[in-house]
DNA sequence: AGCACGCCGACT
DNA sequence: GTCGGCGTGCTC
């Protein structure tokens, strides 16, 4: 029988589906997975056919306006996994759906031409194992030839596989490595082309076999049929979640496409995130270990009883290295994650701080650009010559950036030639003795090392406010330690810190067996989940009293086994002039959790907030 | 998300 | 008396 009902969805926070009317002239050309355009609350937007009807319980039903494509833009697992996807992180199907189109897809502009390929049934492979491997490469290169014998083995059945780096920063190098020893096609997914590109590039993968797909985090739902293998490198980046809604993250979308499509899966990385490092052992995935520990020793400065406001950040054992070092010829790389020169302004007349307004944080100095900037919005002012507070003229700007170290260094290495390299240079200073850098020499395709690297604010780094930070921490000493031929030194007040300890020793069982163990004993994962629920608004007590409203909601579903924090100010609770307050739950399952938060969220009326959801935050 | 209908302040 | 502010509710 015909069907005269189309169920469609909408990429908004709304659950449906919605009942339309199928008329006469359209019965017959429409399919589910297809883009059509629809009526919805007296708008038209682009909607998408997720089933049909004979019937509906709403009695005057909206017509579908017309069929966007001739070809569905979405199969059957394509569906399955927005499904599974929207279930898991609490969005709408929409929205889901939205997450895996390009962007051209989301309006009606453009049209789908291209037919997805042939592959086979979901029923058909359903026993097809799925072999999922945790691959650490204590090196930088090493995990290279395993992953491309296995693109080989997928490659040799005609089936395709999904490459993911973290940073669009790494896709070239990417590119380059697997094509030396590939012969099959290698395309990119690249989210910066203009829509009309990234869709041709998009529908080009649909008909592919045997065929190699690179991108970031949004790669991982390239229409590929028949995927036999996705890697996800460098699995424990941040950037694989997603900082807006729907807050993804991909390694997880990889792991539920992996049981739809029955595709195999190898998380590589350096420093395999704790999460990834428990769940390998428990469900005992295969485990392979490659490439030797970079030669280089760690060295431990303690600061204890350095005081900043008479002595260089430089501390004397690291001035001492440094002048060893450019005697021999070597180079050196100097690491700290603080941008600009100095990181707060303040009246020594009247205590008055230079903030940003829609922050309330201190604003840094850029000497670069000679203004004031916020590290949150892209906020900048130009530096106040006298106090805006008591006119006096006894602004002190305190605090070491990279800027200031370049100085620093330029006073006490006056031969040396010493550069700079941050998320603003584009080109990488080959000609240097010195380099000032931050997280942005990561992004440097050829590993650019040294005979000297030190880290001159570890503890910094680790007393951030997140459960990750000794993750971090340590993740970030054994990549520096990479670039070190001789020596990675690092400044400290804690030398006695585990992440420390562990990667001196690159011992990374005693880290995992410390980071887990703290895991365990907070509840937090990889044995529980969280999900954040936050609310933002532009007026603080209205937040605040929101909050505490439906935390009272949710308490009154809440079950056994789901803790519920009290709403709590975020770590900066005031973001580009909104106020954020934040609910933690805490449970075993993330399904659990968002059965208290989606009915309470239904039941709640709020006024001049903004709700989100955030699984896995 | 975004549009419509709602009820309260400043205008001719 | 009306025009329009945005706060809240709904979308097949």
């Amino acid at each position: 029988m015909t069907p005269l009902i189309a169920k469609v969805v909408v990429g908004l926070p709304v659950d449906g589906p919605f009942d339309y009317a199928i008329r006469k002239d359209l019965q017959g050309r429409i399919q589910t997975g297809q883009r059509v355009r629809v009526l919805f609350n007296r708008q038209e937007r682009v909607g998408f056919v997720v089933g049909f009807s004979q019937r509906s319980a709403f009695k005057q039903l909206n017509p579908v306006l017309d069929v966007l494509d001739d070809v569905a833009v979405l199969d059957d697992r394509a569906l399955t996994l927005a499904q599974t996807f929207s279930l898991y992180y609490g969005c709408s199907l929409g929205e889901a759906i939205e997450a895996y189109l390009p962007l051209a897809l989301r309006q009606d502009k453009f049209r789908a031409t291209r037919a997805g390929g042939s592959f086979p049934k979901a029923a058909e492979n359903s026993s097809q194992k799925v072999q999922i491997t945790l691959l650490h490469d204590r090196g930088r290169y090493d995990r290279w030839p395993f992953i491309i014998e296995r693109i080989q083995k997928a490659a040799a059945q005609k089936k395709n596989v999904i490459v993911l780096v973290p940073d669009v920063f790494f896709i070239e190098e990417t590119v380059a490595v697997l094509a030396r020893s590939l012969p099959c096609p290698i395309m990119v997914l690249d989210k910066s082309l203009t829509p009309k590109k990234e869709l041709s590039q998009w529908e080009d993968m649909k008909g592919k076999e045997g065929s190699v797909v690179i991108g970031t985090r949004s790669a991982v739902f390239a229409p590929l049929p028949n995927v036999g293998l996705i890697v996800v490198d460098e699995e424990d980046n941040s950037s694989y979640k997603q900082e807006q809604t729907p807050h993804y993250h991909a390694r997880e979308v990889a792991q539920m496409r992996s049981e739809i499509d029955r595709c195999d899966l190898i998380f590589a990385g350096s420093v395999p995130s704790a999460e990834i490092w428990e769940k390998a052992k428990r469900e005992r995935w295969e485990k392979v270990t490659l490439g030797a520990d970079s030669p280089s020793r760690m060295q431990m400065v303690d600061m204890t009883n350095y005081d900043p406001r008479k002595t260089s950040i430089l501390s004397f054992p690291l001035q001492n290295a440094m002048q060893k070092t450019l005697e021999r010829g070597g180079k050196i790389i100097l690491f700290m994650n603080r941008r600009g020169f100095s990181t707060r302004t303040h009246c020594q007349q009247c205590g008055f701080i230079v903030k940003c307004e829609r922050c309330n944080v201190d604003l840094s100095y850029l000497y670069s650009k000679k203004m004031m900037v916020c590290r949150h919005c892209n906020f900048s002012c130009e530096l106040p010559k006298i106090c805006p507070s008591c006119n006096g003229s006894y602004l002190r700007s305190t605090g070491t950036g990279i800027e200031k170290l370049e100085s620093e260094a330029a006073r006490l290495y006056p031969g040396a030639r010493i550069h700079r390299f941050d998320s603003e240079c584009t080109a990488f200073p080959q000609e240097a003795d010195i380099i000032m850098t931050t997280q942005a020499i990561f992004r440097q395709h050829e590993a650019w090392t040294a005979s000297l690297v030190a880290m001159l604010n570890f503890d910094a780094q680790i007393h951030r406010f997140d459960f990750r930070s000794g993750q971090k921490s340590f993740s970030l000493l054994v990549h520096l330690k990479q670039l070190a031929q001789e020596t990675l030194l690092v400044q400290t007040r804690m030398p006695d810190n585990y992440c420390l300890q562990a990667a001196r020793e690159m011992d990374f069982d005693k880290f995992y067996r410390e980071e887990l163990k703290q895991r365990r004993e907070l509840n937090l994962p990889p044995y529980r989940h969280l999900v954040a629920v936050s609310l933002r608004g532009k007026n603080e007590r209205c937040v605040f009293e929101q909050s505490e409203a439906l935390f009272g909601f949710l308490k009154e579903r809440q079950t056994q086994g789901v803790e519920i924090s009290d709403p709590h100010p975020d770590v900066n609770p005031k973001l580009r002039d909104k106020f954020w307050y934040t609910i933690l739950l805490k449970g075993r399952s993330v399904k659990g959790i968002l059965a208290i938060i989606k009915p309470a969220l239904k039941g709640f009326r709020k006024r001049g907030v903004i709700v989100t959801i955030n699984v896995d935050p």
